[in-house]
DNA sequence: TGGTCCCGCCAGTCA
DNA sequence: TGACTGGCGGGACCA
């Protein structure tokens, strides 16, 4: 089909020149068959529920669609809805008997927009296999067939990258920062760390096996491609617990993987660039959802990546089909087991063994969802998971080679083995439940619904396994629905929650200039009272909360 | 002010 | 050589 000819600029760009963004467009003349009504029913039909609710709500309230336009004008042409609309051209399953091609000129022109906006989501879409380049412009279109392979692979692959531990070692790490005055020299030492341990290679685009990768400029820009970056930001959800990664967290490990050169502001910036066009895709393919992880440094954009592994393939179901291959009693071995399957089964018992720990951060996660309090016991449980692979992976870190005064979080060998899956008994709300200490020295927290108002924090600290002059303290603060504005942590946790936990967290009070009542002093009142009881000898653990 | 991300330049690659 | 592809970052918009 013949290319439409290209849109003129608006008179405004060209008087500003070519090099300034154009501003948004309140004097030049739609050129859309759409009217502004049209327009905005169409936007509130692609768009996600929250944007649908506050459109509508915009609309009722006021009917005058001058402004409104213009404020949609930059909404419709975002990438997010952009792929909404994309996808809305296509079923999640395409039908194999019908032609599923997608000329990008077509796909282009239909939608309105420029064709190179159409290949950032072609790139996303063709990192989950989504869709396969066939020929210059010309794509096919997967959907969702593919997808709980590759996102099986992509953990697969993502474990073997060890992203998991990076990951934990980065948050720790700005954990760290934050209470730490020499941070130029520290951050040094940290990216010279990553470098030697990070063990993770150069990594080229995933495939499945019969799907070939056609992409333009395969040779020279695969390494830093969409498509990979994708790969790789998908790969943090599948093995990152908790399931919520910031922006900052993935863009470092992205940079990891560059030169050291690449490690400047600047890079930085445009890695959150690229991870937000990723995000704004895998947002609009419901694979991932925005939330915000609050630090002492202020709100961090983060997304939630429970959406993504939903569409695994459960790891029962491929276990059972390797049991039915492999390994049938009393009939006759249909196929000979392949050196790589072995590979493969051993694979899905080691996932199977992961699956039951995990590490995490120290974050605050602001939740949206107002059904927090009943999910209260899903978290501990989480917490208390995770916690113990944060302390194998502590242990694993201070037998091998990190000097013990760079790690607090102390565990001893035989609770850092006495890894269990807990399952938490269903408790009435104000029920606390027990955990027994051969489980874990930790003990999770479920807190009496009544108590759910506001904002609150919930420590779990356990005392120091001698002889490592250390203990860990955690927490998380949840804040309710509505009530997540401006209010500003207190008393965040400190210390043990990785490999890289730092008893300085603790043993640091505040700099002259802060207040007595700024945060950093209130915690460090807060754990010096931990400190106290930790201390008594005996405890098995404690357990603190308060509002904020 | 910091987060978000539209926009299009321009260079590498391909046919 | 023109078209395709996509890395990249300026700067506008927004909360």
């Amino acid at each position: 089909p013949p290319r439409p000819p290209p849109a003129s600029p608006p008179l405004s760009q060209q008087d500003m020149g070519s090099l300034t963004t154009p501003t948004k467009g309140r004097n030049v003349p739609s050129c859309e068959p759409w009217t502004p009504t049209s327009n905005l029913k169409m936007l509130i039909s692609a768009a996600s529920p929250e944007i649908r609710n506050r459109e509508k709500g915009r609309c009722e309230e006021d009917l005058g669609l001058g402004e409104e336009s213009e404020k949609i004008s930059r909404k419709e042409k975002s990438l997010g809805l952009l792929c909404h609309k994309f996808l809305a051209r296509y079923p999640d399953y395409p039908n194999p008997a019908v032609n599923n091609d997608i000329c990008l000129d077509d796909v282009a022109g239909e939608l309105n927009v420029e064709r190179r906006r159409i290949y950032d989501i072609m790139n996303v879409l063709e990192s989950l296999h989504m869709v396969s380049r066939l020929a210059k412009n010309r794509y096919t279109w997967h959907g969702r067939s593919k997808l709980p392979q590759t996102l099986a692979t992509l953990r697969k692959v993502g474990e073997e990258q060890r992203y998991g531990q990076q990951m934990q070692q980065i948050r720790q790490h700005s954990f760290d920062q934050e209470l730490d005055f020499d941070e130029e020299k520290e951050n040094e030492e940290f990216l010279q760390e990553m470098d030697g341990e990070g063990g993770q290679k150069e990594m080229c685009f995933v495939e499945l096996p019969g799907v070939e990768f056609k992409g333009a400029s395969v040779n020279s820009r695969k390494d830093k491609s969409l498509r990979v970056m994708s790969q790789k930001f998908v790969m943090l959800f599948l093995v990152s617990t908790p399931r919520v990664v910031s922006l900052d967290v993935a863009a470092k490990i992205l940079i990891g993987e560059d030169q050291i050169m690449d490690r400047d502001k600047n890079k930085f910036k445009t890695k959150i660039r690229r991870l937000y066009d990723i995000a704004n895709v895998l947002s609009s393919l419901e694979l991932i959802k925005k939330v915000h992880v609050t630090e002492d440094r202020g709100r961090k954009p983060a997304f939630n990546g429970l959406d993504l592994r939903t569409c695994l393939p459960p790891r029962s179901s491929i276990d059972n089909c390797t049991k039915n291959l492999f390994s049938s009693p009393g009939e006759k071995r249909g196929f000979t087991r392949h050196h790589s399957l072995v590979k493969l089964a051993k694979s899905i018992q080691d996932d199977r063994r992961k699956i039951n720990s995990a590490p995490t951060s120290p974050i605050k996660i602001i939740s949206n969802d107002s059904s927090y309090p009943s999910k209260m016991a899903q978290l501990a449980a989480i917490c208390k998971i995770q916690l113990d692979q944060q302390s194998k992976d502590s242990l694993d870190k201070l037998t091998e080679k990190r000097p013990v005064s760079k790690s607090s979080m102390s565990v001893t060998e035989p609770q850092a083995k006495s890894r269990s899956v807990v399952q938490l008994p269903v408790l009435p709300a104000g029920a606390l439940p027990y955990i027994p200490h051969q489980c874990s020295p930790l003990i999770p927290v479920l807190l009496p619904q009544q108590q759910v108002r506001g904002p609150y924090a919930v420590y779990v600290a356990h005392p120091p396994p001698r002889p490592v002059p250390s203990f860990a303290v955690r927490s998380m603060t949840f804040e309710s629905p509505g009530d997540c504005t401006k209010r500003s942590p207190v008393a965040s946790g400190s210390g043990g929650t990785g490999p890289r936990s730092s008893p300085k967290a603790l043993k640091r009070p505040s700099s002259g200039k802060s207040s007595e009542n700024s945060p950093k002093v209130r915690r460090s009142a807060a754990s010096s009272k931990v400190r106290t009881c930790l201390d008594r000898p005996g405890l098995l653990g404690i357990i603190l909360w308060a509002h904020v």
